[in-house]
DNA sequence: TATGAATGAGCCTTCATTCAT
DNA sequence: AATGAATGAAGGCTCATTCAT
């Protein structure tokens, strides 16, 4: 028998979210993603259970690898304003390099169907961030603000931004995006 | 005769809107918005091209709506912290007001039909806010920064804020609303 | 508007027996159905809710026709040999000249799907064999004996040999036929 | 190795015929047969060239069974009242015994896709009775009737009653189903 | 021999859209 | 203008069957 190709999960993930992402989401079939990811459309079903657990898997996957996208591996997390910026590039860079997936994600956590998804999935959603925002308050580093103050203050502005120069198909040189942390930082610290 | 048309238009959209919110986009059948509205499938057809038509004109509507919300009539605009605080409440007032058209325009301005629309529409998109955010940097109340950016660092936390409300269910009380503005005038005040 | 046509669900019925009684029962699609039918797939659907109901609906109303056939109308039912002929040839015409309904009925009847309409419909089957049959036992007309038994005795051998020529083609001649009832009848009259 | 591939046949057969009971013909799948029967679906057609031919095979096997049900080795059949009470008593307790082959059977013989199996099979039906029936006949101990006629007045109703009660759940006591041989008895004896 | 993986074909159903009144 | 009836096309999903190990 053949092997059950781990690796194939992943090309369909792929060619869900190139096709979603191209087509919109009632522009895509399962037979267009299959076509895509070069499987057969039956082939889909051999590693989930429908289209709805497809994209809720597919959702759930991208959600993670953005929320380790923060936290580089080994690096510090001491509360100081440049532990701030370096969280803060790395999911800049994070989202710019894996646009599409940023979009997809973007695009349905607004969709009824995934928000019981997400409900469930916020609670362990950061507790990094839980952690670091708690000390940074402590240190009175930051302001003291409910996490969710914080955390939209910071990153609202450049997801923002990044949504919008991928429809206009711009960029944003480095001098603007210190300036826009300078400006997300100062409307949070102390 | 011409009331009539436009009161029918309407009760489509608002039609429209509820059914795409409650069972997404994938679920909205024109059938199901026909019902909703209480109106046969092919009446739809009489105001619209088609489906795509249909979303394509409701977009717009709300864009504009939105558009006009941050502006409430006879309001002065000299540049100053209280004018751009109104501005900012008369915003929160609105996507507040009108979840349900805020969070459809928010699902469909990522999605691929939408965005050719939107880059037209992006041009003429907010002249009073360019004019505006002109003078404050000329008298050195905010920061000069290209005013894409201005827009987002003082509306994206809010806007982030009220979806991710949205889905819990919670609100936001004023002295934290205070909060919120604050913090975000600083990041782009001078 | 066109008006919804009621002999469109007659010719749905008539179209699915001639495919199933062909095909058989795995091979009859609601494609194949509505080609026969001259109608297109999707307006069996305006008629019935789904496949089942219509195979549901389509098993009744023949068992409704073949309940009634017994009886002609405005025929006696006095307790008589003849009144027992009458019936059993009613019956034996009823089925050589609808083979086809009588074919796919007793198809279903064994059918896992149909069982449940099978029994609630069974209550009110015959309210007029179980009068005749009372009345005759009651006059020693014939044998006392369970209904159902009685039932059986007489009608089973005719449709058991009309089934089994309806493969072979052949057909009963009328002598033969008569030599069937008086058999049949010596079974039950005392 | 013979006896292994023999045990493995019949329990697909009996998976077979469990799952086509349990969920209908169209309910019944090769994959929920080879579930059934503890094998992989790829195994069947090891066994069978495709599913058409398993059944046949399946059906051909039964009524072989079902044939030799009649006749208990060793046992006389000279034609007597005896010998026919005992055929058909010991039909009864097969059919009563493996209602499921008896109704997995009865639900095929008018299936279009056994039908040409069973004009074949129909000739060598059953060599036995034809013997017996013609002397009975010569002997004068029933009438002479076509050998299909007396069958379906012997058999006909206990195998239509027995149907009946497997959906009803009853059984048939003793002394009935005495009578019912003694009725069924009268209808062809001389 | 045995089987999990793979797939083209097909099924049931729904959809956006048009027709006829 | 308005709508119930009608439908071709497409969607999600399953199936019988084959492949590769």
């Amino acid at each position: 028998m053949r092997i059950k190709d781990d690796e194939k999960v992943h090309r369909i993930y792929r060619a869900a979210i190139k096709v979603i992402n191209r087509e919109g989401f009632q522009g895509s079939s399962m037979s267009k993603i299959a076509k895509e990811a070069n499987v057969s459309a039956a082939t889909i079903y051999l590693y989930f259970d429908n289209k709805d657990d497809m994209i809720n898997k597919l959702y759930i996957s991208t959600k993670t690898k953005l929320g380790k996208s923060y936290f580089k591996e080994g690096s510090e997390l001491s509360p100081s304003k440049s532990t701030f910026r370096n969280i803060w590039i790395n999911h800049y860079q994070y989202i710019t390099e894996n646009i599409d997936e940023y979009v997809f994600q973007e695009n349905f956590s607004n969709c009824p169907l995934i928000q019981q998804v997400e409900k469930k999935y916020n609670m362990d959603y950061c507790p990094t961030f839980e952690e670091l925002f708690e000390t940074a308050k402590a240190t009175k580093l930051i302001l003291p603000m409910d996490n969710d103050f914080i955390y939209s203050l910071l990153f609202a502005p450049i997801s923002s931004l990044v949504k919008k120069n991928k429809i206009s198909g711009n960029e944003i040189p480095m001098n603007d995006l210190i300036q826009i942390f300078e400006s997300s930082w100062r409307s949070i610290s102390q």
